[in-house]
DNA sequence: AACCGACGGTTCAAATAATGAACCGCACAC
DNA sequence: GTGTGCGGTTCATTATTTGAACCGTCGGTT
């Protein structure tokens, strides 16, 4: 690895759960020596990407990841478009429903609505990071990505969030076929418990999977009726938001013609 | 300047103007190598900071940022609280208020609002750039910036941006005291014809500058009145939102005391 | 007050990664 | 068909990164 991912990598130490971090933290959590930590930071900081807390010296996110989200967003608006598709979806669901973009090898979440069509929904928060086996999500991601990017994010130990959380890799390269054939993955429960989630993936220009769409309810409310209601809301409008995006569906990707087509005769 | 200062300065040379630039472009303009600049771009696209476009190969900025965004306003929520002062600014002012933070040796506009109080106002853009030397809140950033940041700003040959921009360090140099004595910048037309600026320091834990805040108001508009109700509100507003912050004056910064204090006798 | 451990930060020889001139294949223009 | 510029690659040379050991400082414990 080069020293620039490994300067970048130590941003992705930084979550909601840890908004800044020392620098004797970051080294073990990174892995690298405290020297090389410190001169990594320090040109974060340099260029604004880190800055030094006032309390203690800890390290925290600087401002000028500011500047190239609001670039970002003004060239490829992504989040916007997202909404759009987003809010759409949970109106049409009555459900929660979420996208979340591929980094590194975990999912961010980038924009969530809300149904407000029951008394509790499945709750999201601002760039939650989830990962690719313990959600609906990351499976949709893993089936579409290569096979080489599959081997690395099930090489590590796969941690367990809920009682439900497969962590056998074997297991998980088992459904992947499954949620090919089906353009679609489900997961029930193993993120947050009582939660079972649907999701599609969302493909770049170069038909790379960049991300996934979910619509999250609570297992109390699944039925049939809903379930069948999600899976083709889901699978719409996410090709949708592949094309919005400017992105293509890989040749490999289910098509669901219409049932009845225009050729009756034939 | 080392290789992780290198691979994040390519990411300074996307702008508005130029949301994406192809591999030759970016070696040109970073004056690296080409060889160089595509490793370093690579890099940058392995973590998610840039990605390339489907048409043509360029890079853009990638979704990492997004996400390292929202943290970072979840951690430090400068630009909802600059939001805050500045609807109010612009409010009593009647006119175009915004809020810039340094990155590198250039500002970038993080925030602004409009008064909608005349037919016509100063425009913004999301995520300008503005130059230390040609603009007021440059000037004041400058100001009040240690004595080796300023000569390294103004080391480089200064570019004008209209007919009255200060291009002489020296002249530069200059107004310092002044804008220290007074706690806020002016400039008239330096970075706009007809725009006239007025901008006063925001500052950080550590009481170093680290951006400011800036009234602009149309130069045909500009009247005594309006001269003395922009400064006033502009200097009481922003020493509270360095506050807000989390921010220290400096110890050097003017202090406005009220004209009326309760001892009276003494 | 003396001690201890952990912190952020620094040093310098050894090890490793970055560098860039030349090169490739390709697409497009003339 | 030929020339130009593109994105991308190669590999010997070179400069940077690396990390064990080291400082001084801070806060808690004895």
């Amino acid at each position: 690895m080069g020293t620039t991912s490994k300067a970048l990598s130590l941003l992705s130490f930084f979550s909601r759960a840890r908004a800044s971090i020392g620098l004797s933290d970051m080294a073990r959590l990174s892995g690298m020596n405290k020297a090389t930590a410190h001169r990594l930071l320090s040109e974060l900081a340099d260029q604004g990407f880190v800055e030094q807390t006032g309390t203690g010296r800890e390290y925290r996110l600087g401002p000028a990841v500011l500047r190239l989200a609001a670039l970002r967003e003004n060239t490829v608006p992504m989040r916007d478009m997202a909404m759009q598709v987003l809010t759409d979806l949970s109106a049409a669901t009555g459900e929660t429903a979420h996208m979340s973009v591929l980094s590194g090898d975990v999912l961010s979440s980038i924009a969530y609505t809300y149904a407000h069509a029951h008394g509790t929904m499945v709750m999201m928060e601002d760039a939650e990071v989830l990962t690719l086996h313990a959600t609906g999500s990351g499976l949709a991601v893993l089936a579409f990505s290569d096979p080489g990017f599959v081997d690395q994010a099930l090489a590590r130990p796969l941690a367990a969030r809920t009682r439900h959380t497969e962590t056998d890799p074997a297991a998980i390269r088992a459904l992947l076929p499954g949620i090919r054939a089906r353009g679609f993955a489900t997961s029930v429960g193993g993120f947050e418990e009582d939660v079972h989630s649907h999701a599609a993936p969302v493909f770049d220009a170069q038909s790379r999977c960049i991300g996934a769409v979910a619509v999250a309810a609570p297992v109390s409310r699944m039925t049939n009726a809903l379930r069948d209601s999600i899976q083709a809301e889901l699978l719409t409008r996410t090709t949708h938001l592949t094309r919005l995006l400017g992105g293509f569906l890989p040749s490999t990707f289910p098509t669901f013609e219409p049932q009845v087509t225009l050729q009756k005769g034939a």
